[in-house]
RNA sequence: UGUCCUGUGGUGUAAUUGGCAACACGUCUGAUUCUGGAUCAGAAGAGUUUAGGUUCGAGACCUAACAGGACAACCA
């Protein structure tokens, strides 16, 4: 984990809800307790922006020894789906976290419709029989105030009756609704007499056909953190207009009264993160599912092959504040790459064969021993056969190099990673002009990959013996959209123009080193020289499949790209 | 023509409460290296949206502009 940065005093800085919470304790709210929740809806999979919360709300309730709940706010059966509960159970423990208490809003239905009613005897809610376009109208806009409905004044009694037929199903859907009584002139569009209660005749998937009207988020959000005690309500920015509303139901049912904070939600370039439109790139096929490594979502992310470690330090990295922000995706890139640059096994794959024959060398194999992660000592090593025939890289072959190529290429002379000095002596075409086979000569006395005359290559290039090597496939990533904000198109576009073309590219037939013939799904190896790949579970007994989490940093890219100039 | 929120290097976050702007990513040098990786050393890059004001002193406080965002689902 990175360090805080610190401040003059050496003491490190928080963010500005940390300050709160520590205000918090200090002056002894909530008797000192730090209690926060995650609450998603169950109503699609949780994707990176969702990691910022989760890894907010849980590392603030371990920072200051209090409890983080898991919370479904599972308010409307229209949308919500055990798939997605079950998804969010998996992704939240995969992140590294445990939670304290697991709730659901619809286990406090009954609650929350005793509150209704006593909402209602004290004048406070009135049931409303305006249809949705009516009530539109009479809403007002932010700039104009609303009128009252012609319902606000019904008696008690009457409320009271309506709206206990209206939970046992006398009334179809959108019919009737419950309104909190606050105030139609108010600047705050939330506070304009909101609705409480809809009717929906639709089974739950918890509470079955229990009940067929429904409390709308704002009602059951905040009395969902009071009854489990919750003491920091943190969301994002668009629920700060929410607030009052948050805080008048609170006060008027005089209940335990959480704070709620809001942050800004996580934005990433080239990224995009609307639950919605996610939602629509797997239902129209644009992707392979949910967990597409190219996804945002958390289980895309996994299956590309990032680590909890490297999302909760990326967490850690953005920081939390208040302004809109957009992270470069290279930051994200950055946090994977120092995880796995410690953790992952090396390992020598090609991708792109070229078939090198070795003329001077004899018609046996060898083992070469080769180091499994020079970042960790207690990796240790393997051996790795090498013989006559091997495959390169096509790339590691130049035949009219530029200046600035270390690699292969006629008369030069290279390393091949761990085994020997080979020098190019010829090569051959096919009536395409395409290179079909590079001829060298190796030097016996380099075995190891040294040569005891101290004599010095460039270049080292990665190889696998042509007898030994395993096929496998690899699938190459890019970035989903090509669009920096792929929101951003032009009038009467779509987000899906953003969309890359050129986001997947599936290889077969790479050639790797026989120790990848048969390894866990999920595992981390770095292919040396080209990048992090991760196991998918696509791999069948025999036949591997590799997603490319991310390459590694490409300072030849960056040369070649200047020399285009 | 309402209410609320936010403006600090390219990006993100700091500056403990008023003492001449720091850290990370990115970018660029150079060293080193059996991964053009990693590592190490260094550099460039903001004077804090603007204008006033308070103060010996303002990124921070006040006022006013300007810019961006949120709010008008029986979604969350």
């Amino acid at each position: 984990m990175q360090e805080n940065t610190t401040n003059v005093n050496n003491k490190p800085t928080l963010n500005f809800i940390e300050e709160i919470v520590e205000t918090d304790i200090q002056n002894s709210k909530n008797g000192s307790r730090v209690h926060t929740r995650f609450p998603p809806e169950p109503n699609g999979y949780l994707h990176i922006g969702h990691a910022k919360s989760i890894c907010l709300n849980f590392g603030l309730a371990k920072k200051y020894n209090g409890k983080c709940n898991l919370r479904f706010d599972d308010t409307n059966p229209t949308k919500e789906d055990v798939e997605y509960v079950d998804s969010i159970r998996e992704d939240v423990k995969w992140l590294g976290f445990n939670w304290d208490g697991e709730y659901y809003a619809s286990d406090y239905f009954e609650q929350l419709y005793e509150w209704a009613i006593q909402l209602i005897k004290i004048g406070k809610a009135y049931v409303c029989d305006l249809t949705q376009e009516q009530m539109s109208a009479y809403r007002g806009t932010p700039t104009k105030p609303g009128t009252e409905s012609p319902y606000r004044s019904r008696s008690i009694d009457e409320n009271i009756d309506l709206f206990t037929r209206m939970r046992n199903g006398e009334f179809p859907d959108g019919s009737r609704v419950l309104r909190a009584k606050v105030d139609m002139s108010s600047p705050i569009m939330h506070m304009r007499d909101p609705i409480l209660y809809r009717i929906i005749h639709t089974d739950h998937h918890r509470t079955g056909n229990k009940w067929c009207i429904y409390p709308m988020y704002d009602y059951a959000h905040g009395q969902s953190d009071s009854i489990e005690g919750i003491t920091h309500s943190i969301c994002t920015l668009e629920f700060e207009v929410h607030r009052p509303l948050y805080d008048w139901f609170i006060k008027t049912l005089e209940i335990h009264a959480p704070q709620q904070i809001e942050f800004a939600r996580l934005n990433i370039s080239y990224t995009l993160m609307s639950k919605r439109k996610l939602l629509e790139l797997v239902n129209e096929k644009y992707v392979s599912g949910w967990d597409d490594p190219r996804m945002p979502t958390i289980c895309g992310i996994r299956r590309r092959g990032y680590t909890p470690e490297s999302l909760r330090n990326f967490a850690e990295l953005i920081g939390v504040a208040k302004r809109d922000n957009v992270i470069d995706i290279a930051l994200l890139e950055h946090c994977i790459r120092e995880d796995l640059n410690k953790k992952a096994m090396r390992v020598m794959t090609v991708l792109n064969p070229l078939k090198v024959v070795i003329d001077n060398y004899p018609d046996t194999t060898e083992e070469m021993d080769a180091i499994n992660n020079p970042e960790d000592e207690t990796a240790g090593s393997r051996k790795v056969p090498f013989s006559k025939v091997i495959y390169i890289e096509r790339d590691d072959f130049m035949e009219e190099p530029s200046k600035k190529y270390f690699r292969l290429s006629p008369g030069n002379e290279v390393r091949l990673r761990y085994a020997y000095f080979i020098k190019c002596e010829s090569f051959v075409k096919d009536e395409n002009g395409e290179i079909t086979e590079v001829h060298c000569s190796y030097d016996p006395a380099s075995r190891g990959g040294n040569s005891p005359d101290g004599r010095k290559v460039k270049g080292t290039i990665h190889w696998v013996s042509a007898q030994h090597a395993v096929d496998i496939e690899v699938r190459l990533f890019e970035r989903l959209f090509n669009a920096y904000d792929p929101e951003n198109y032009p009038e009467g576009g779509s987000y899906k123009d953003n969309l890359n073309p050129d986001s997947l590219k599936v290889i077969n037939n790479c050639k790797a080193e026989p120790y990848l013939k048969n390894v866990a799904v999920l595992s981390s190896y770095q292919f040396e020289r080209l990048g992090y790949f991760c196991v998918d579970q696509d791999s069948k007994d025999g036949k591997m499949v590799f997603n490319r989490t991310v390459s590694l940093k490409d300072s030849w890219a960056k040369i070649e790209k200047k020399e285009e100039k």
